[in-house]
DNA sequence: AACGGGACCAACCGCCGGGTC
DNA sequence: CGACCCGGCGGTTGGTCCCGT
């Protein structure tokens, strides 16, 4: 039927995004009732791009709960375990990484995980050890092998590898999954339900010791990544849906001709997981010094308690 | 200092599935 | 039920940075 381009491409601005450009989403998303589709975003935001790239670069990187910086041994752990079980499903995976995009995860798993994984002899798609480093064959042998290209013709037989190295390879790949490596084939097991999948890094653990562990909810801007708080997949809300508000503050917003309210910092930015005193609810977002210092604020990296104590300025 | 290659990552592309009419 | 719209997803690209020579 030939499906329509996302948006008519000519005269539309790509590649990166400036300063000014991200000021303006900011600015329309913060300060619009979010009821519109992202088609209609660039046009309501003044900006010469598509909705998709509004969307890409809000979700991947405006938006105010997400984590900056290299992931974290522990996550890398997770994303290990999780690709063992899910693949390249990447939305999934970071959809119990508090914080991080599912192109965060895919780009970290292929810069950095892939070659740690290739270097510990492990193989980054089936998990399974890399067979010993090739002796010479006799041609025949290989060709057989890859003939058909199945991923499981492509696997190697765990029984090839050299006792010694398997032990090293076991030993390290248990580090960094932070479990036992897999006495499966992951192509020899279903594909897990992602209901079944239990991962540890979505535990109470998580929560700091000293904060409150309320199940408050958490401000859900993100499309598949931030669903931390319950680990399940239905938590999950479209990017638009804003967070939810309590009738007591509806009715307040809708007294102030509010559209919008900010949520308090996100709780991934704190680098101790503790939350600054939050912001009143009914603070109004239309200043354009507010959204600088918003700006500021989320794009300092780590939980930044200046830029944080500069944007309370306006709640 | 200049250059080349690799690493990294933001952004794009195209397909798919769900929802709506 | 099919056409269409929209958002989401995963793969890929391309620009920039960094490091070694």
């Amino acid at each position: 039927m030939g499906r329509q381009p996302c948006c008519d491409k000519v005269g539309l601005k790509k590649g990166p995004w400036t300063a000014e450009e991200d000021q303006k989403l900011i600015s329309f998303l913060l300060v619009s009732n979010g009821h519109c589709c992202w088609r209609a975003v660039p046009k309501l935001a003044g900006l010469l791009r598509c909705g998709k790239s509004c969307r890409l670069r809000w979700t991947n990187y405006l938006r105010p709960d997400l984590k900056r910086g290299l992931l974290s041994e522990a996550e890398e752990n997770t994303v290990v375990e999780l690709h063992a079980q899910l693949g390249n499903r990447w939305s999934k995976i970071a959809s119990h990484l508090p914080g991080r995009t599912d192109n965060e995860i895919k780009n970290h798993w292929n810069t950095h995980i892939k070659k740690k994984l290739k270097k510990m002899g492990i193989d980054p798609l089936t998990h399974k050890p890399l067979p010993a480093p090739p002796p010479p064959r006799p041609q025949h042998e290989e060709h057989q092998s890859t003939v058909g290209e199945s991923p499981e013709a492509q696997l190697p037989a765990t029984e090839q590898k050299q006792p010694e190295m398997a032990e090293r390879q076991d030993e390290e790949y248990s580090l960094l999954r932070g479990s036992s490596p897999p006495d499966f084939c992951t192509d020899e097991v279903p594909m897990m339900h992602p209901d079944e999948i239990i991962v540890p890094s979505c535990e109470p653990p998580a929560q700091p010791p000293t904060c409150t562990a309320a199940p408050t909810p958490t401000p859900s801007y993100s499309t598949s990544s931030s669903s931390s708080a319950s680990c399940d997949d239905d938590a999950l809300l479209p990017i638009l849906e804003w967070p939810d508000v309590d009738v007591d503050t509806m009715c307040l917003m809708a007294g102030l001709g509010v559209d919008y309210m900010i949520p308090a910092a996100p709780s991934s930015l704190l680098s101790d997981g503790c939350l600054p005193p939050p912001p009143p609810p009914e603070a109004v977002y239309e200043d354009h010094m507010f959204n600088s210092a918003y700006v500021e604020y989320q794009s300092s990296g780590a939980f930044d308690q200046e830029a944080w104590n500069k944007l309370e300025l306006f709640y």
